[in-house]
DNA sequence: CTTACACTGGTCGATATGACCAGTGGAACG
DNA sequence: CGTTCCACTGGTCATATCGACCAGTGTAAG
């Protein structure tokens, strides 16, 4: 009784969003009740699951922190302009020594990197701030304060869109 | 038996620190293999996770998907100004509307918004951010394209910093 | 037509879960 | 100094899920 669905060619059907929805939804409820509620064998979804994860679409299935609970309140993001010499390896090496650094990428445009970076207050962000500069390399730091978290940070949307589109 | 934490000051201690270290290495572990690990009862086990859960430390447990492997490897941040006349939230609602932007944030600076974008390709990252500008209220947008995550998003030195510190 | 594959629907034993409980030690407080 | 509160212990319990099997069947592709 195939629904029709084939994950040969795109890489996620409307199975597996469906699926990634309830478990996004409540993670908790574990393969058989995702059977039930999707309608499908059990097997059905232990196998779709599996192959979710193989194939990397579904990277793992951790704890997510929240850091302002964990006492870190203020949420920044850091331009990094880098001196032509040091590479971005080694740079990103000593930025990942900073437990603050929650996230770095090399972009384009004028500066290097942009990271993400938290503190539990301004004047810690400062502190951050400056042992980052304190990292060899680094010519200048442009930084935004986040306000507020319009979006949080979300992939379901994506997700249906893949499985549709 | 207490081994001197007191959970009651620190958002975290040693102990919730490890459990989520432990959950984040090997999310599939399970309760009892946690308090064998380290080296507690179950139900502290429990009762700590329902702790760290209802505090808001530990969001949930949902499943963490990779946009790159559901066929959209290009990541972008972009930063937006708008209108003054136009609100942040129903700016934040229309955004919403859009499956790629995964993420956006009221900011300090010259821009007002900065959102993540992804799409599957550079031709396709223009069409979104012209589905961005399309929304009204938005006098400019400024893209920078990720080329690299030279640090994925990550809370564990986190995490053990707030334990610790 | 034949092959390949996905899904079905059933069973199996092993294991974890979440709920209890009384008891104990330490820390804070009066 | 005694009391109270709280976290942790270590034990049991019934229930539910897990992960593994299996043969059978439909669709789709070659």
């Amino acid at each position: 009784m195939t629904s029709g669905t084939d994950s040969s060619r795109r890489s996620v059907d409307a199975l597996d969003a469906r699926l990634i929805e309830l478990l996004e939804a409540e993670p908790r409820i574990g393969v058989l009740e995702c059977a039930r509620r999707l309608g499908v064998a059990r097997g059905t979804v232990q196998a779709r699951l599996d192959k979710l994860v193989s194939r990397g679409v579904v990277r793992d299935f951790g704890p997510r922190v929240d850091p302002a609970a964990l006492g870190y309140p203020v949420t920044a993001f850091v331009t990094l302009e880098l001196r032509q010499a040091v590479g971005h390896q080694p740079m990103a090496q000593r930025l990942a020594r900073i437990p603050e650094v929650l996230e770095a990428h090399t972009v384009t445009g004028a500066g290097d990197m942009l990271c993400r970076i938290v503190a539990r207050t301004n004047a810690e962000l400062q502190d951050v701030i400056d042992r980052v500069l304190a990292s060899e390399g680094v010519l200048r730091a442009t930084t935004v304060i986040a306000l507020a978290e319009q979006i949080p940070h979300r992939t379901l949307p994506l997700v249906k869109e893949a499985a549709s589109g």
